[in-house]
This record gives structure tokens, sequence and C-alpha cells, in this order.
DNA sequence: TGTACATCAGTGAACGCGCGTTCACTGATGTAC
DNA sequence: TGTACATCAGTGAACGCGCGTTCACTGATGTAC
């Protein structure tokens, strides 16, 4: 039995966590933490979030069921935990995109888009982020963090020619921004629309055109 | 035993779905299909989407968990009646707010108030309208009957100028609409935001002027 | 009008399941001397 | 450098629970004669 543990000075790589699937794990982790997070997005693309129970991401990390309550309180920190690593990286895709954009007048936009794209990119994730803040009535703390997507809006907003002083117009534009891109992440995938995305020579051109359509993310209402 | 039971002439009302709570109730019910929907309307209203259970739903209507088996195939079935009512309504908001509109270029606005006010009022209900969608990818069935609330928009799209042949202008701004109604609807309940409703004097308020920001709801951008 | 009987719409007990969580435990690790 | 021991991070069995669904059943209804 002890032949299946290795000493810690293991060869598979650097970071326990991640060792290769079918290695001996040691009985000690390493990583837990870290591997069950990363088990729970791994359950998300593959079977959707109704399938994201404690149960199934301690299996997926192949540790018992009782492991993971040593590293969170209860299943819903888990979840919390995995919701916050999905905004992050919305955080930088957004972050990304901002940099993209040759000028203030298309930043919005390129926000936009990069927001609906991960959104599309990781259905299942985006809707448990969504849920749970949802459940909470209140935006995800990872969104208003320092280099947050919130945060990042927030310049491109200023930057596009709304008074940071006016806290109003601020906080409207931020708000429909929001909206709008939520609304279009959540709709983007509806089969009725697959006919104009063939038109239009994809998804990403279908996005960019709602939003131009919808007209506050091009910019040019963002000062109104 | 059977003095509980009353014959088919019972006076607690013409519809013996709705008998007083308290009232003993036939063994034939009258209309449990009915019943069961609205039973689950009520648990979505008092605990949330997540309590929607088959067994629940059973149980709040007062019968036995196999009974609704006799009305619907599955918990699914179950399920997509309860959305199929709320989109129903929702169409019937819908309507209402576009006869209340006095021209055409306010009606889309009022429109997407009307949408987003019912998401408000009975956000367990939309939640799970929604969620059905979204798990196959498509606008509900109710949302596209005749009366419905997208047919509603296409008319009032084309009232608002847009030529009614144009098939991409008139699909794009369909999809804007909806998508800005979505995702105002869902974040409309966020605490941030708080404040500013305060300030604009109620939600209703609040949401009119997202809209007025966003754009695309006033009507002036709707012949793009 | 009364009776026999098929059909309808319930009952309630049972099935197996996966879930979140707790518990006493034990192997592994790291620190003090 | 070696040893004793506290602490950490796992195990695996068990708990009670509510779920969706099935089943053989039975009471109520409606129809044919």
């Amino acid at each position: 039995m002890t032949e299946t543990l290795q000493p810690p000075s293991a060869s598979n790589g650097e970071d326990p966590a991640f060792a290769a699937p079918g290695a001996p794990r040691r009985y000690h982790h390493g990583d837990l933490s870290r591997a069950l997070v990363s088990a729970g997005r791994r359950i998300l693309e593959r079977e959707g979030p109704d399938a994201l129970s404690l149960r199934a991401v301690a299996r997926e990390a192949g540790v018992s069921p009782a492991a993971p309550y040593h590293h969170f309180k209860d299943k819903s920190e888990l979840l919390e935990a995995v919701a916050h690593e999905g905004w992050e990286e919305l955080g930088e895709a957004v972050k990304e995109a901002r940099k993209r954009a040759s000028d203030a007048h298309v930043a919005l936009g390129e926000i936009g888009v990069a927001y609906v794209s991960f959104a599309r990119q990781h259905p299942a994730l985006y809707r448990i982020m969504y849920r749970m803040a949802c459940d909470r009535e209140a935006m995800p703390d990872g969104a208003k963090t320092q280099d947050s997507g919130w945060t990042q809006v927030e310049s491109a907003i200023i930057e596009a020619g709304v008074n940071p002083s006016d806290e109003r117009a601020m906080m409207l534009t931020q708000i429909a921004a929001w909206c709008t891109a939520h609304g279009v992440a959540e709709m983007a995938g509806f089969k009725e629309f697959d006919g104009l995305k063939a038109a239009m020579g994809g998804e990403q051109a279908f996005i960019r055109a709602v939003f131009r359509h919808v007209g506050i993310m091009s910019g040019q209402r963002a000062a109104s």
C-alpha cells in the first residue's frame, strides 16, 4: 500500500495538484484547494451546472467526499471559489480587450464583445457565476476588485467622455453596459439566431452587430 | 371515509381545483392539471426555483406524489407547463403596454418596462422560464405564438419605422430588444443599484432610465 | 330508471439514487530538542 | 543527525434526506343496455 505513495520530491512536475491522471497520488495532495476548483471547472465544462455537486468535485479530483471540508466550509464556499476564478478570468479578458482597442470610442464595444465571448466559451461556468450573483442579489465580489471587469468598464466610460464626477451618468452607463452584455451573453446561443449568425459569417460578427444595434456599447451614446 | 368525499355537485365554487384549502376534496380532483401548475407557481413565489420539485408540487396541491403522472409525462413536462403559463402572462403584459403607449416611438420603451416589471414581480417564475429556455437553447414556444411577446415586439418594431422586408434589420432589432430587456430584468435587483433607484424615486423610474440610456428601446435607433 | 362494467384519476408504499455533512480514524509532515 | 510528538490533511463508512419514478391497488365516473 505504501508503495503507491511517493516521497515528497515526486517527479511528476512541480505542482502536485496537476499530476498526470494515472499517476499515483501522494497521501497529502499538495494543493487540493486549487485542484478542487479546477475539478469543478472540468465538471462544468463536461456535464454542465447541474452536475456540479460537492461529491462530484471530490470524485473528479480523486479524493474522498470528506476531503473538501478541510479546505472549504461547505459546498457553497467551494462553488464561490469556482465562480470567483471565473470572474477573475473574465476580468482578464476584459482588460486585454481594452488594451487592444485603438481608441476610447471603440473600447466599450470591444469590452462587450470580449465579455460575451468569454461567456459563450464557458457557458456553464458563466451560468453558475451569474447564478451565485443572483442568489445574493449583488454583483460578484470578483467583478469589483481592482483590475476587475467593473473597474475596467469604469475607466473605459470615463475615457469615452462621461464626466466622472457625474455620478448618475457614470452609474447609468455602467448598468446599461452590464445589462446589455449579460443579456447578449445569455441569449446569443439561441437557435433562432443561427441563420443570422451564419449570414454574418460567425458568432463574433453577430455579437458585434447586436452591440452596434443596441447602441450604448458603440460609445456614441456613452456621453449622453 | 366516504363521508369526507363530496358528491359531484359540491358547493365549493364552480372550479373544484380551487376549492377552499380546508374543504374536503373529492377523490377525483376536477382539474388537477391546472391545480398543479398553480401549486407550482405558489411554491416558486414562496420558496424560489430550487424548491420546485415534482413532489413539492404534488404536496402543495394536496395530492400524492404519483398523481401528477396522470397529467404530465414527467417532471420537466410539468415545469414546462408552469413556464408556459408565465410566458403567456408576460405576453399579456406586453400587449397591454403596447396598447397603453400613445405613439409608436415610445411603444418599444413601454414594452421593455412592462417586460422587466413582470420579471421583477415574479422573479422565481421568470428564472425558471428562462432556465428552461436556456436548457434547450431556444426562445420559449410561449414567447412566439400569436399575441405573444415576440409577435408584439415585431409589430412594434415595424410601427417604429423599420422596414419589415429588411429581414436583417428586423431580426437585429428584435434580438437587441430581447437581450436588453433580459439583461435589465436579471440585474435590476442587484443591491449596487439601490442608491440610484432611491434617488430616482423607485424601481420603475430606474428601469426607464436604464432603457433610455441603452438607447435602443427608446425607438430613436430602431430605424437604423 | 337501474344495473353492469370499462375507464379514468386518484392512493400509498416502495425502489434506488445521489446528495451534503459528520465522525472516528490514520498516514504524512514538520518542528523542538 | 535522530527521535518524540503535535498538527495537518487525508480516508471511508455512515447518517438522514428528498428526490423522480413505478407499481399494484381502488374509489369515482360515465356509458350501454
